[in-house]
RNA sequence: GCUGAUGUAGCUCAGUCGGUAGAGCGCAUCCUUGGUAAGGAUGAGGUCACCGGUUCAAAUCCGGUCAUCAGCUCCA
């Protein structure tokens, strides 16, 4: 057969794999291939490649071949597994981003000492480097195969009919899989088991818990020890740890998922609604404020009382029901609905700083990132259907805006149609029309998931990627078609009758908490000067220094810079290394020197040595020029 | 909510076999007035998460509750 390998056409015999090819290129090239693509389509190394063709060679650096070295880490640890534990059954073991996992079900739960035996089993596994073996059978002897593994034999009476049931075996270990796989076990370099964890059986919480182990695996050891090295520092920047060290702000037993915003927290805060009021004031919203607990009939009108119920919190006053509102919307509607509006007073952007509460499950909590209040910066806008387009225009910039403004990374995806969805083709095909027409016409990468809008509309949410690769969702942008019908909002148009609204739920940051949340492990801490809840710090050497301190200070604070001053009799590296835990951007070193000639000796975050004297004036310039950029560094 | 682990001073953590509690940081007082990442001394501070059980005796063993952490499910 003819092969066409880096442009190159070479002749093979009929039945040549991978490894065969292999053989015929350089040294680099065969100890870094993981697997192979033949005409596009993956194949592992050894087996016959299906003809013609052009045959391409996956190392680590591309996803598949992370994803084929990891998946066979899951066979070896699912064999390991299975020597140790007998008993155990075997249910799914995929590669994930950053790793692998194998689900299996047992009576004893795992221990973290199980795993260290898992892992010794592994290394005798890799070390004896086995070689894997693919497979096919029929349906009925694949079954038979399978009869002790009720899991495999779910998924094997899954598969539609006519499909390939393939199996790969190592060293008398043998699984149902698709494949591909490396050749053989030694090729795994370096893996470590991270975690055990439950996971339900497919997902679904009506299903057993499962065991799950969770590992990773790389081609070298370095680089193993590099990404546990990350994974370390990543625990360092967690907003939950920087926030009590910061004194920002922190959950307590008190509260579960209700954070307290300490002084600090609030200033860092207060900051960021200021920026999200001055770019909102500029993008043409008005503001609003709607009240927190409402009537029951509310939302029942709305549909939250009949689908949303379990997440609410209720109470009664007066022998009525009312509600902790989960959401804004219903109180923006009624704010719409208080008169009537024409056409030429649309669109109307209306934004909310609200604070919802949500009962979300206790397990689900985490620091700020998921709790059970929080304040969306939330807006809502009613339009002509002829405004959409511009309208999610209008909104997009304003979202990419904030984000570049933090220098943060984001995704967007665009979700659409889902199976149980209300209103007309029509209707659903100008909505979606309107948010994909719009993402096109700026020109925006995303990804499309079909049938994961919501019942009442497609949405465009915007993804923020964590100091760890987390993706949290932040800004959304959602067209509703539900409430207005609900609500019976409408506009009188041109014609003089009256016509239905579309209107748009959005968020910017999504919620504050959140955000502040993110923006912490972003930056780490060191928050940029516009928003250091503390901007400067002014340390004194001796007492003599304290009168000039004090002058200093007070300058600074005239013009609004943020100030601390620390007069105490302490060494002044033990002061400096104080300030620089805390992350101050400014430390202003003032001695006799200093006092004497009216300056302060100035240090900035990040630098070891100090950057020259400044006067009062000088500093101020610099900073409020920092501030006004609102600079990265 | 589910599975597993954890809960000791404000923080980070020791605490052996069941015999009644420790360190460092922080805090207070005193000494030290010094030049870019921790000067020294003394002292205060604990219902060992909570409730119950076993025991002569429980931080320690057992049960329950609450909270936290890692995941699953769900979600801004």
């Amino acid at each position: 057969m003819k092969l066409v390998i880096n442009g190159q056409e070479m002749e093979f015999a009929a039945g040549a794999s991978a490894l065969d090819v292999l053989e015929k290129l350089p040294k680099e090239v065969k100890k870094e291939a993981l697997v192979a693509r033949h005409n596009g389509k993956l194949i592992s190394l050894m087996e016959p490649l299906p003809g013609d063709g052009e045959v391409e060679f996956v190392a680590f650096d591309d996803p598949d071949g992370r994803w084929t070295l990891r998946h066979t880490a899951s066979h070896v640890l699912a064999q390991a597994v299975k020597a140790l534990r007998p008993e155990a059954k075997l249910a799914i073991g995929p590669a994930i981003d950053n790793g692998f996992y194998y689900d299996f079900d047992v009576d004893e739960p795992f221990t973290p000492e199980f795993l260290k035996d898992v892992e010794k089993e592994m290394s005798r596994i890799i070390k004896k480097n086995s070689k894997l073996e693919r497979f096919e059978l029929p349906r009925e002897e694949a079954l038979e195969l399978m009869k002790d593994e009720p899991y495999k034999v779910e998924l094997i009476n899954d598969l539609p009919e006519g499909s390939v049931i393939s199996f790969y075996k190592q060293e008398g270990f043998t699984d149902l899989c698709a494949g591909p796989h490396l050749p053989s076990t030694g090729r795994i370099k370096a893996f470590k088991l991270m975690s055990i964890a439950g996971a339900y059986w497919r997902g679904n919480e009506k299903n057993k818990m499962l065991q799950r182990i969770y590992g990773t695996a790389f081609t070298s050891r370095e680089d193993l020890d590099a990404y546990v090295q990350r994974l370390e520092e990543a625990k360092k920047r967690d907003h939950r740890k920087l926030g009590r060290q910061l004194d920002l702000f922190d959950i307590l037993d008190e509260g579960p998922g209700f954070p307290f915003f300490f002084p600090k927290g609030m200033i860092l805060r207060n900051l960021l609604e200021d920026y999200w009021r001055e770019i909102h004031r500029k993008a043409g919203y008005e503001e609003i404020k709607t009240p927190m607990i409402l009537s029951r009939k509310l939302w029942e009108q709305s549909g939250h009382w009949d689908h949303y119920q379990e997440n609410m919190y209720t109470t009664r006053i007066d022998d009525e029901d009312f509600a902790i509102k989960p959401m804004n919307c219903p109180g923006g509607i009624l704010v719409y609905k208080r008169r009537m509006w024409s056409y030429r007073d649309l669109p109307i952007r209306s934004g909310e700083l609200g604070l919802v509460h949500r009962h979300e499950l206790s397990g689900a909590l985490h620091g700020l990132m998921r709790v059970r209040c929080f304040t969306q910066d939330d807006a809502h806008i009613f339009m002509t259907p002829e405004q959409i387009r511009d309208e999610i225009k209008g909104v997009y910039n304003l979202i990419d805006e904030v984000y570049s403004v933090f220098g943060f990374k984001y995704h967007v995806e665009l979700s659409t149609r889902p199976e149980n969805s209300i209103g007309t083709d029509e209707m659903w095909e100008q909505a979606t029309d309107g948010l994909q027409g719009a993402l096109d016409d700026l020109g925006v990468d995303y990804v499309v998931n079909e049938g994961d809008g919501a019942f009442y509309g497609p949405k465009i949410d915007f993804h923020l990627e964590d100091s760890i690769g987390r993706t949290w969702q932040c800004g959304t942008i959602q067209l509703d078609m539900n409430l207005p019908e609900r609500f019976d909002l409408s506009y009188i148009g041109p014609d003089g009758e009256k016509h239905r609204p579309v209107m748009i739920h959005r968020v910017v940051f999504g919620s504050i908490e959140r955000f502040i949340g993110i923006l912490t492990e972003h930056f780490a801490g060191a928050f940029p000067l516009w928003l250091a809840p503390v901007q400067a710090k002014i340390l004194t050497i001796t007492d003599r220094a304290d009168e000039a301190a004090l002058k200093l200070q007070k300058a600074l604070e005239d013009t609004g810079i943020r100030t601390e001053i620390d007069l105490r009799n302490e060494k002044i590296g033990f002061k400096l290394r104080e300030a620089r835990v805390m992350k101050i951007p400014y430390m202003l070193v003032l001695g006799d020197k200093e006092a004497a000639e009216g300056t302060a000796a100035v240090s900035v975050r990040g630098q070891r040595d100090s950057i020259g004297s400044m006067t009062a004036d000088e500093l101020i310039a610099r900073m409020k020029e920092e501030v006004r950029t609102r600079a990265i560094f």
